[in-house]
DNA sequence: TATGAATGAGTATTCATTCAT
DNA sequence: GATGAATGAATACTCATTCAT
């Protein structure tokens, strides 16, 4: 059908842009971004971005949702080889390594972007922290983990994770944090939370 | 001499919208305030700020430079009251409260601010981290606390105490975070990394 | 033939073209109105107007050129009905009544319209013109309505149709001007030129 | 006084603006003219025409605000020199003649501008009527002219003269219609609402 | 011929910065 | 030194027009 063949290749356009807009949206902060920089990047240019989102907000929280479900997509599947507390961390870091620049973005510009930025993070730490909490609840009725407060244990992980990925000129400046810096964290959470010394 | 009387007054000036911008910056975000906003709150005229700082990063800068010294005091204070590590992190917390929405703004818009804000977050934390080093390492050695890597204890509590910062809608909407979660963010490090259960 | 099938499926598009541009420019106005509006309207794609229309001012030319042979044709038929002044008077209402919207746009915006639209307005206001001159003439000849330049008995009478049709908000928001007014129009302006009081 | 002075220049400059733009509507149309030929005929800057209109429509509804008042002045002063009809049409097209082209325009313009415009209008209308139904009804009373609805005795002028206006091409394409025309149609217009024949 | 995605020129608006007073 | 009006570079968004399918 004539139809499927144009609608392909819109779709094509709108993948490239998301896709751009991703990447750039990565590399120069969410908002720091112009559309111009996206077109361009898409190789695409200015005004058919605006064919494809009507305004900027709503390429911004295109980007945002998509990511969101790739996240929660990565998430689901964190369930299946869950296992330990170690594995759901191991999962949650790779999860995060396969966006890092954009995650970080958003991490670091949540506030100043629409709500769907806000709400998307809320669901995708919400979803985290049920694995999360779920293996760390049953090692700690092992015994293996000290007993202290889920809600602390998640902030104190996720706020570790979250200092490294934001300042990763400090960690390293050259690679992915997680590449670098991954494994460290994982073994030293483990360790900090662990009942044995 | 009339020159000093001027002197002063300028000295004042300035000092007006050192303060105002501090305000303004822990408001509105550093980079979003604008120039305007910031002669507006501290009362003279928007060109003013001009002739006190020949460029908004100049400005920036200079308030960045301002608080750096002023947490750098706060810091150093802190050696005096030294004592446990305990205490040494309440003083962290106290010091941060004092200005809590700058240094926020600060955690969060670093990246994106001229290089002397870096190098300021960085020389704070320095100076924090070697007095709870100290501390740390006391309390190591006296066996209170696990053994673990210095700077991943210490990197594991600003992470904490940064997430609480950046997340102030989801923790204490309404007031500092500080005031209202401090103490506990305490208890659960201190019982986090304590080598008892 | 194929040919003709497709030529009466292009002259169909053409015409569904012109018809909607017709009802959609007495509804936004002639300049307001987007080529997109207008493919909406027809039915058709955006695109194909531009098959139709090389450009918008075609377009625009072709609306027109349209309603003055309409408005032409009607002013011709007028001629049958002749009789009085009033007659013809009505009989010129009328003929406004049945493209009231798109009239009332032309006679708004002919200015900023290509020059097709003025030349448009000047010979269905000339054919109309003869018509009443013919008519006023007979009755002026017959002492019945008061001696008086042709052109300015005809201007006045057009002033005043003009001039409600514009302000159609001040004298009939609800519906056609021409219905609500048109009677009185008609009288009033006969009862002015009278010789009688 | 410092302030004064500053305070002259800044008005001289939202004059210049205002009677700029005054000048390009009257030439260019009012939604015609872009912001950026307003401040190139007033001699400042782009930027400048914000500095003293925060949108495009402050402006324009700040020059048709400033001419209504300008036109209610004139309209006033009609009052003094009242005396017959004749008078007051003669000041009423007297008071147009001043500001032609830009009248002309918002004759033209109204329906797609900011509703100062029509309420403007209306005022405008509003006093001149009442003037000019004065001093109809003290000659419709002395049998001098014809009884007839005041409102249309009116609304037949006004639309006589608003036609001519908006067709100076036709009537006087060179120069003002009120100078070339004017005394025309009050003479016309005298004529045909005379009693006499 | 019809389609509709892509194009890019055109424009209002913002805001740091300058400079005459 | 203080003022605040003027400046102009920067940028999102619109819409007639083109062109590959």
């Amino acid at each position: 059908m004539k139809r499927s063949i144009r609608q392909i290749q819109k779709d094509e356009t709108r993948e490239k842009l998301l896709s751009a807009a991703h990447i750039v949206f990565g590399q120069k902060g969410i908002m720091a971004a112009r559309m111009s920089d996206i077109a361009e990047a898409a190789g695409v240019s200015h005004g058919t971005v605006f064919v494809h989102f009507k305004t900027q907000e709503t390429l911004v929280a295109a980007v945002i949702d998509d990511f969101g479900i790739r996240m929660g997509q990565r998430t689901h599947d964190m369930a299946r080889n869950s296992g330990s507390l170690r594995d759901v961390l191991k999962a949650h870091l790779e999860g995060i390594r396969e966006d890092e620049a954009f995650y970080t973005q958003l991490v670091i510009e949540t506030r100043s972007l629409p709500p769907i930025a806000r709400e998307t993070m809320i669901s995708i730490q919400s979803a985290v922290s049920f694995h999360i909490n779920q293996a760390a609840q049953r090692e700690m009725d092992a015994g293996v983990i000290k007993p202290m407060s889920m809600a602390l244990l998640f902030n104190t992980w996720i706020g570790l994770v979250h200092y490294y990925l934001t300042n990763r000129d400090l960690f390293s400046p050259e690679k992915s944090v997680i590449e670098t810096c991954g494994s460290m964290l994982i073994d030293h959470f483990m360790h900090m939370i662990s009942s044995a010394n």
